[in-house]
RNA sequence: UGGCCCGUCGUCUAAUGGCAGGACAUCCGGUUUUGGUCCGGACGGUCGGGGUUCGAAUCCCUGCGGGCCAGCCA
């Protein structure tokens, strides 16, 4: 898999030896189909495992026996095997109840957590809002012995449900919604598939999920973006019950695919409301349904890896996950002839002793297998093959004009039949003789049409899938969802298709040649009747250039009334003043550094805001650090310590900022060295010139010295310098840069500037 | 005056202070008994403003835009 974001994390939690190995899972709860958007966790989470020789797992999120069902847990299974990927361990999270319950016994044990009697409304209203603090509950307080009374009584089902629930006892106050007390269990006299009725609690989700990860020994956590809030509750449980080295959890952002929609919900709402034939309707985006139409899974793991891992907010083309179908289906599925809305050609001249073509199954392939494919005087063609009169740039037949029968003879249209309206009702064409895998001298040949004989070909219904919803986002635009779905995302033809498709395996795939990817309806055309689902449809370079005039502009885009986003360019663009922001305190600071000490308004303002700021420069000035330079690192450089190490670092102080501003006044150190160092020395609080000292650092500005850095960054770059000289003189900066790595920021970058304009101009060649 | 996350070609995604690159899409050309495949080429991007730096997509400040959180769901 390619490196992203996680594998980041991984390479240096296994350089740092924090873990060993890695453990990941995918962690589904059975209360539905898994979808596209699953596949990608699911790639994501066995990818990771796999690459870094650790375990996966597959676990069932079961903690809600009201909504869950074994027949998911089933389908889920089906889904992944299907996927191709395989489970190091099969788990269930109600597996672990028992070690749950006295994992919470624990917390209540330690005082981190009470039984809250309150009712579920009360509890609501506790819990405030995303502007204003919550209000501790009056149970909160209670001993602990109360608490474990309680709770154990609770377990042995004396009380009804919603007569109490655990809760965390963290803070109610914490800007942090999911930190304010969040419910650990609750009771619930139901019946859970697996536990059966041996539980009348049931944790929640934000208890159960990190320790069950723990329990299970997980190393890395991947969740989406939307989990990002429950991190703090992740943390704060395995970091109260469980030692180092603890999960972590990570989030990307999940799979949305554009023209589809991919909630539970909405997906459901589609087969209730019989807009679909059910889960595996194969324009559905479930696993069932790219199952049933027909898409290998070769191509979704594919698509998951090509769609990448980020956190940002991203919507994906389905023409991705079309391309990867195609991608893994080009190579490997023979070609055939299939007509899906017939028009009767008429031969004449046909050779008589030819009642067969042979043709390859791979035509690219010339030591391919073949096949024979009957043929007569009647056949049928493609009804948009044909057109009386030609429109511009149409290459297909048309009176008076050849084509070749794909596989067979070139003909030569001599009538073509209409009926009132115009459309075309039969053809008449003339074999052109000993036009057989050879070109007829003197004719023009447009193109090559594929063919079914009219006999000997077999009767086959052919359903053509395509986009569910003719918008990009069908919530982000008025009504409700489902008034957008495509009027044709399901059309069905009746045609025929070259008899030899029967003497092959039900599952083959085909390409229909010209038309696209097609396999038998698992479900509809597997016994006698041919059904055959159109998987994706070859990308066809006519239809597009035919279909442009009237779409003008092309895909649903255009259907989202794009709201002309003023964006970043808005009207007050205008600068802000770095004041502005600051309360009465924080300015009086600001304008006292601003004024007294010459800083610069912009970095004055980030330390006149900061008590630790404020101090470290008042020290620093202290200690003889010119004013206007110490602002300028504390607002740039430390600023980025302090938030990389969540605080100021220990080590750091005003003192010693001082000696390393010396150190660049004194030309000892570059900026670049002094920065390096400050990342050091502020973490162990050193003395910067005494480690100056011990390292022999300095400044490198001697010319002969430089100049071997400059050769070999020339030398090493050929190209760059033939652009360089060939006028491309951005590359100066390139070069300074090579140099100025290979001395590891020692070099005076002054010097190092003249050196390589110096080498560059007047260097050989 | 809540907290957090995210802004790079139309789309997805690289670049970890040093030439903004790849894929999909689009367009053009070549090959072709598939208007497919394959091959070649083109188009096209760092949300705005300020700062730090020899050098900023990357670090700092700020503005704007998008997203998530107030279930006894997961």
């Amino acid at each position: 898999m390619p490196p992203n974001f996680v594998t980041e994390v991984i390479d240096a939690d296994l350089a740092s030896g924090r873990v060993e190995r890695v453990v990941t899972r995918f962690p589904p709860e059975p209360n539905g189909y898994l979808h596209i958007g699953h596949a990608k966790a699911i790639c994501l989470n066995y990818g990771l495992a796999r690459d870094y020789g650790g375990r996966f797992n597959v676990r069932m999120d079961d903690t809600n026996p009201t909504t869950e069902d074994p027949e998911f847990v089933r389908s889920i299974q089906d889904d992944i095997a299907w996927l191709g990927l395989e489970w190091d361990d099969l788990r269930y999270a109600s597996d672990g109840f028992e070690e749950l319950f006295a994992l919470a016994l624990r917390l209540v044990e330690a005082g981190h957590a009470y039984v809250d009697s309150q009712s579920e409304e009360a509890i609501r209203d506790g819990r405030g809002t995303l502007t204003e603090p919550g209000t501790p509950s009056p149970y909160r307080d209670r001993s602990v012995e109360e608490n474990l009374d309680l709770f154990g009584r609770m377990r042995a089902g004396e009380f009804p449900d919603g007569a109490h629930v655990l809760r965390a006892k963290i803070d109610m106050a914490s800007p942090v919604i999911v930190l304010r007390d969040p419910v650990l269990y609750r009771i619930k006299h139901a019946h859970h598939y697996r536990s059966g009725d041996a539980w009348p609690i049931y944790p929640l989700y934000d208890f159960a999920h990190p320790l069950t990860d723990a329990l299970e020994g997980i190393t890395h956590s991947l969740c989406t973006l939307e989990f990002d809030n429950n991190r703090a509750v992740y943390d704060w449980l395995v970091g109260h019950l469980f030692p180092e080295p603890r999960p972590r959890q990570y989030e990307f952002a999940r799979l949305v695919l554009d023209h589809t929609v991919m909630s539970k919900r909405k997906l459901s709402a589609l087969v209730k409301g019989g807009f679909v034939d059910g889960w595996d309707d194969p324009r559905m985006p479930t696993i069932a349904g790219l199952r049933r139409r027909g898409v290998p899974p070769e191509a979704v793991r594919t698509f998951a890896t090509r769609v990448g891992v980020t956190k940002s907010l991203s919507r994906t083309s389905p023409a991705l996950l079309d391309e990867s179908v195609r991608d893994a289906l080009n190579p490997v599925a023979p070609r055939v002839m299939a007509v899906l809305d017939p028009v009767p050609l008429e031969l004449t001249g046909l050779p008589r002793h030819v009642d067969v073509v042979v043709a390859p199954r791979f035509p690219d392939d010339p030591a391919s297998a073949v096949r024979e494919v009957p043929i007569s005087k009647r056949l049928v063609i493609e009804r948009d093959d044909v057109a009386l009169e030609p429109p511009e740039g149409f290459k297909r037949l048309a009176p008076g004009r050849a084509v070749r029968l794909r596989h067979a003879f070139v003909v030569r249209c001599d009538t073509v039949d209409v009926d009132a309206s115009g459309r075309v009702e039969r053809v008449h064409a003339t074999v052109l003789p000993d036009s057989l895998g050879a070109n007829p001298a003197g004719e023009r040949v447009w193109s090559a049409i594929h063919w079914v004989d009219a006999e000997a070909g077999a009767e086959a219904t052919f359903r053509l899938y395509d986009r569910l919803f003719d918008v990009p986002n069908p919530d982000a635009v008025g009504g409700t969802f489902t008034d957008h779905l495509a009027s044709d995302s399901l059309l069905e033809r009746h045609g025929l298709v070259e008899p030899s498709v029967l003497r092959d395996g039900p599952d083959t795939r085909y390409q229909f040649e010209r038309l696209g990817y097609f396999w038998r309806d698992p479900r509809d055309g597997r016994d006698d009747t041919l059904v055959f689902d159109r998987i994706v449809p070859l990308k066809d370079g006519w239809a597009k250039r035919r279909d442009a005039p009237a779409n003008a502009g092309g895909d649903g885009a255009l259907a989202t009334p794009a709201a002309p986003a003023p964006s970043g360019a808005s009207p007050d663009a205008a600068e802000v003043h770095p004041f502005a922001h600051l309360d009465a305190g924080a300015r009086a600071t600001a304008e006292r550094l601003r004024d007294q000490h010459g800083v610069d308004p912009a970095a004055a303002a980030p330390i006149a805001s900061s008590s630790e700021l404020a101090a470290l420069f008042a020290d620093g000035v202290a200690a003889g650090a010119p004013a206007t330079d110490l602002a300028t690192w504390l607002a740039n450089d430390v600023q980025r310590l302090t938030r990389a190490h969540g605080s100021v670092p220990a080590g750091l102080s005003g003192t010693m900022l001082a000696r390393l501003l010396a150190l660049v006044d004194d030309g000892r150190l570059t900026l670049r060295m002094a920065r390096a160092l400050l990342d050091e020395v502020a973490h162990s609080g050193e003395d910067p010139e005494a480690l100056v000292v011990e390292r022999g650092l300095s400044v490198q500005g001697d010319p002969a010295a430089l100049a071997v850095w400059v050769e070999r960054a020339l030398a090493e770059h050929p190209a760059e310098v033939a652009a360089y000289r060939g006028g491309k003189r951005g590359l100066h900066g390139f070069f300074v840069g090579q140099v100025m790595r290979a001395s590891q920021g020692r070099a005076d970058p002054a010097a190092v500037q003249d050196a390589v304009r110096e080498a560059l101009e007047h260097g050989e060649g």
